[in-house]
DNA sequence: CTGTTAGCGCGTTCAT
DNA sequence: ATGAACGCGCTAACAG
């Protein structure tokens, strides 16, 4: 008998004082069943007889057994996991978003891998080949902006990529997001027709900030006739940033009257924070409006004006378009735009 | 021949147009080479000569191979994977610290699964099992109060454990975090020391903050004499909870000179806003301190005297303290106070 | 309802 | 420096 003893292993793992883990075969063997009728028992509880269920339950309680999802994984070539890459996740904005998308797929029974990428496309790259790796089953992308090399392994792996926080017409496979240009123009109409001939941007230097940015700078310019001027800030806007911006604002002579559309609620709030200090008042020196429409947005003096983005919408959306395409849903709608909203407050 | 032609399966994925996924093997026949040693080429590049290196490079390059980690795991024994339970990904405190805590083990190779727990033991010990099934390397855990299941579970797991966000005597393993109720004193003493001797504490009702909450009343009572009040809010607490709070403050008739301790800053935020709309003044008329000393702090007018906690080092720390066991580092400093320092500022 | 047999794609011996 | 054989713990057919 050359073949080796396959009790030889239990007999070792008996000396043990903490296995490596206990297996379906060892819950088998106390349960007086196969390795299979375990593996059955969870998948199905309907596939086995009340009675040997009973019994492998007993023994899992028995042996504190865990269930292998690596094994799992590998044997039935689906790792449950999905992938999340977010710019930063200390930006509440991604957060929201992401903690709604955890919350939907969970009962489903899949985990998310969360992972960071800063700003930029080349670390992006990076982090989705690390990713892929892991063999997700489906890949949850930041904006619409990534390396060829990204997109290729992307569709190479052949699962479901959702590119979340914007929209275009060629997505890798599905989007969720709003327009940013769009919002842009309806932030420089909002102020239009509340009557502001003047207009000045705080905008923090990232690409979709940007974009908004520069899509309020001409429709303003569109409207009015008058010139937009852009102050520019890190691309994790702070509420300093937002103080200072109205400083250069100030110094820079701005006449009284002047609305300031901001890259973000912090940003926005920082003006407010300034004005205070200053004895200005918005909206009667300056008028403000956000973007984002942050849990605080509601409750700073004056209420902020901004747009609003419903983050947990978006997650939700995305998740929801996720399960269906596990289920074999082959949705025609392929980009899906949640759109946003002018909330009015006292600030603009 | 009853034995399955190992060619079969090649011949079938060339003639798929998405293959589920190359492998090594086939890797290696484009290579002209077996699978193992492209295997050694991957994990260590000065096992194999120099020109099969680059003839495995190519045919790498070639077919866009990506790496199955979850065989490698499965093989290996080894997931390369780190999980990490926090309260909630979008409260900054938990995030900034997670963010440090990937940086520092991403360069390892190690990948962090991230999930939220709410602040419900039970709830903890499900995701716990959860996490366990993919056999991670580590697990993180934020607090020290988990149900004894849990404990039993992550024992039997046989791998490191880290605590994070308190200390104890009694960690289940390793233990990164600071003394809420030193905490707590150190805020009454200073308030004390400030010569303010009248107090309330502004509460989110979530165990830690409670823990300091306490001491801070108990201390303060000790130095003073005077009985300090508690007004509590959500777990999550708001800039609107602040300024509620604070109203409620003024209502009841609070003193003038009182100082208010707050359970975050944000809670702190909140005061100072609906003090600046009363018209009233801080620290003057009411003195305020916050917890956490977050980026906005140093910029709320008056800046914001709070307690620092550094969230990057708690993360840095923890990281450091696995890799050090991963690399066999077996240190008898199992927990790690990475202490708190009080930011005096302008509102108190 | 239950067991047998084959892999899943890799790392790890052990040879050569 | 390279390859053959084996096993990681599980799911997926196929029998009975």
């Amino acid at each position: 008998m050359t073949k080796r003893n396959p009790d030889l292993r239990s007999d070792d793992t008996s000396r043990r004082i903490a296995p490596r883990g206990v297996t379906m075969e060892e819950v088998g063997r106390l349960a007086g069943v196969s390795q299979v009728t375990v593996s059955r028992a969870l998948s199905d509880r309907t596939k086995v007889s009340a009675a040997t269920l009973a019994k492998i339950h007993a023994a899992i309680e028995a042996t504190g057994f865990v269930p292998n999802a690596i094994a799992g994984a590998l044997a039935s070539q689906k790792s449950m996991l999905v992938s999340a890459l977010v710019p930063s996740i200390t930006n509440i904005v991604y957060a929201a978003a992401l903690q709604a998308f955890s919350d939907v797929l969970r009962p489903s029974g899949y985990q998310v891998l969360l992972s960071e990428t800063g700003f930029d496309p080349q670390d992006e790259e990076s982090m989705i080949r690390a990713h892929l790796s892991r063999r997700p089953d489906a890949v949850v992308l930041t904006g619409i902006h990534h390396t060829d090399k990204a997109r290729q392994m992307l569709r190479a792996a052949d699962i479901p990529v959702v590119e979340i926080w914007d929209t275009t017409e060629t997505p890798i496979d599905l989007c969720v997001g709003f327009s940013h240009i769009a919002a842009g123009q309806a932030a420089a109409q909002f102020a239009v027709e509340r009557g502001y001939t003047s207009a000045v941007t705080v905008s923090a230097d990232e690409e979709r900030a940007l974009r908004r940015q520069s899509a309020f700078a001409a429709r303003f310019a569109s409207l009015t006739g008058s010139d937009v001027a852009r102050i520019g800030c890190a691309a994790q806007a702070s509420l300093g940033d937002g103080r200072a911006a109205l400083g250069h604002i100030v110094e820079a002579g701005f006449s009284k009257g002047t609305v300031i559309f901001c890259s973000s609620d912090v940003l926005a709030h920082g003006i407010l924070t300034e004005l205070a200090v200053r004895g200005l008042s918005a909206p009667g020196d300056f008028a403000v409006i956000g973007f984002g429409d942050q849990a605080f947005a509601a409750d700073t003096a004056p209420a902020l004006t901004t747009l609003r983005v419903d983050r947990s919408t978006l997650g939700r959306v995305a998740a929801k378009a996720l399960l269906a395409r596990f289920d074999g849903h082959l949705t025609d709608e392929r980009v899906m735009d949640i759109g946003f909203e002018v909330i009015p407050r006292g600030s603009a």
